[in-house]
DNA sequence: CAACCGTGGAT
DNA sequence: TATCCAAGGTT
């Protein structure tokens, strides 16, 4: 059991070593992205949390801009079909986040009377959002005092704190619990914090090529300090994707996508030439929701 | 908890 | 050319 002087210790330590250098880098360093204006509002920045699982910031923009354009409203969303969902997503990857984002936003409609909720337990009950994303919108769109521990974060406290290059694979309880006690204990700090930690990640304290140069904690980094030694364990997880079922669900998708009426099982079928793999990958995306069968043996994006 | 789920740019 | 990796979630 830890006593109080030593936990306000503790803290006002983090404070002079992280919070403060890191805030600052932030203040001057943050890119201006859409998300991150007033005007972007929580389904602004739930939307781009939901773009931005898994895929890269440039790649996002163009289409998140196309999404508030059309959808400047949850509801908006909620009265679409999904399919539309599904064809703007474009090329985006993972589509079945299409789906969930737009069954998140039926839920909002039906449970929130249209706004995002603020509350954690809220939106982590919507389709689409786990831990990090509730944390996320919490924090980002409420201001509230969340850990956000995403793959950016990860990697600096892997670094400035453990002292190791990269963190775990899967993201383990003690990770959690560090985020947690290194989160500021005012509720406007502790959002600061959270999305200038993942900046520095984002932009500095990269995966590849870390810029210590430029880091603003360069000097009480854990790993830099025992000269960054190489990474120990198992090696980071190699997914092949060439030949695989994501491949051709995606090639599937894409005639889907782009076309506007429904389409033939021939022209399917001109996108792989192995037939069980490609019938499994066709059964896939119909179980997934992604595509609607048709009785006359068509296909289509789903109406409902 | 490991496997699965897309896509494209950088190295 | 092959590999890495990018604001994860669900099963």
């Amino acid at each position: 059991m830890r006593t109080h002087t030593e936990q306000t210790e503790q803290t006002e330590q983090t404070e002079t070593t992280l919070h403060t250098p890191v805030i600052a880098w932030f203040e001057a360093n943050a890119r201006d992205l859409p998300w991150r204006r007033p005007e972007a509002g929580a389904w602004g920045v739930m939307v781009s949390e939901f773009m931005l699982q898994q895929t890269p910031v440039s790649r996002v923009l163009p289409v998140y801009e196309q999404w508030v354009a059309r959808w400047p409203r949850p509801a908006d969303l909620a009265a679409e079909a999904p399919g539309e969902a599904v064809r703007a997503w474009g090329r985006l990857g993972y589509p079945r986040r299409a789906l969930r984002l737009h069954g998140a936003a039926q839920a909002i409609r039906d449970r929130h009377n249209g706004d995002v909720p603020s509350e954690h337990a809220q939106l982590l009950a919507l389709p689409g959002i786990g831990e990090y994303t509730a944390a996320a919108v919490a924090s980002f769109a409420y201001g509230q005092r969340h850990a956000v521990l995403d793959t950016n974060v990860r990697r600096v406290f892997a670094r400035t704190v453990t002292g190791v290059e990269y963190p775990p694979n899967a993201t383990t309880a003690a990770e959690r619990r560090l985020a947690r006690s290194l989160l500021p204990e005012d509720r406007t700090r502790a959002a600061e914090w959270a999305a200038a930690s993942m900046e520095l990640g984002a932009l500095v304290c990269t995966a590849r090529s870390p810029e210590c140069g430029r880091c603003p904690v360069a000097a009480h980094c854990a790993w830099k300090l025992a000269g960054k030694p190489a990474h120990e364990g198992p090696p980071r997880r190699g997914q092949t994707y060439a030949g695989t079922d994501r491949q051709v669900r995606g090639k599937l998708l894409a005639v889907l996508r782009e076309a506007v009426a429904p389409v033939t099982q021939q022209a399917l079928d001109a996108v792989w030439d192995e037939p069980v793999q490609r019938a499994r990958a066709l059964d896939g995306l119909v179980s997934d929701g992604l595509v609607e069968p048709m009785a006359d043996g068509l296909y289509r994006l789903p109406l409902t």
